[in-house]
DNA sequence: TGACTATATGAGTATGTAGTTATATAGTCA
DNA sequence: TGACTATATAACTACATACTCATATAGTCA
């Protein structure tokens, strides 16, 4: 079996990973690494909802949202639920919400350092 | 500006974030979504490195260990400093290892739990 | 200076993937 | 049953990106 015993809490394993657990990870953060399937996660931290109520808040055609739902459920990070006539997402992993929100601050406090580092290189230029 | 303003600890902000904030965080979380640079960042996870260094420890080419390194240091996972005639490369947040480790659980657990139903359903099957 | 070392980058190829339109599948309701 | 609704998937196009080989850039050391 893939090696993944000593994982440890914050820090990574003092062992080299596997190859099939990079390739694992590697799907997950990949399927995390495209605007639109952010913004139907961002739709579904809210609460779960059917593939019809996800289009109504992120736009687009029906055939992209659902495949888009498709990777997303391939990297195990929503999971859909059939209803009768509809399927119903749902956040699959509750640490998942954390994981967008940290590299959210990330990304937040690097644009206001840079923009704090713009208009120090040109203050009052824009009025 | 782009609003990413009311990010709070461990949740998304309750305001949809700006199509640019859902693109920078989408370049980050594609820079993590290849194996090679998870290699790569497992690496800077105990040291900085130079090119050379990592090289050792990834394998590959030197042409593509750099082109990796170029897209972590765009996505600004990683930083290069130069030192006379080298470039050595450390983790530039350090977020970063707690990030991937969070995954590396997750996948961790889960393939755990494959392994158990598929025992279950193969008992003693294998010797 | 010239030979050498370390790193980055360009050109080219192969593969992956986001998007589209059209269609298939499957449940509901008359 | 047939019409309708909700979702998934296939075929296609356009574009991105991982990799290779060759070359450029820039530092070191004789």
């Amino acid at each position: 079996m893939t090696r993944f015993s000593d994982a440890t809490a914050g820090r990574m394993p003092r062992a080299p990973l596997s190859d099939r657990a990079r390739e694992l990870m590697a799907v997950r953060f990949r399927a995390l690494g495209e605007p639109m399937r952010l913004k139907i996660l961002e739709r579904l931290f809210r609460s779960p909802a059917s593939v019809g109520e996800i289009l109504d808040t992120v736009g687009g055609t029906q055939a992209n949202v659902s495949k888009h739902l498709a990777v997303l459920r391939t990297g195990r990070l929503v999971r859909g639920c059939k209803e009768g006539n509809r399927t119903v997402y749902s956040i699959a992993d509750p640490a998942l919400e954390r994981l967008c929100a940290v590299v959210c601050e990330a990304v937040s406090r690097e644009a206001r350092a840079e923009a704090k580092a713009v208009a120090l290189l040109s203050p009052r230029r824009i009025r």
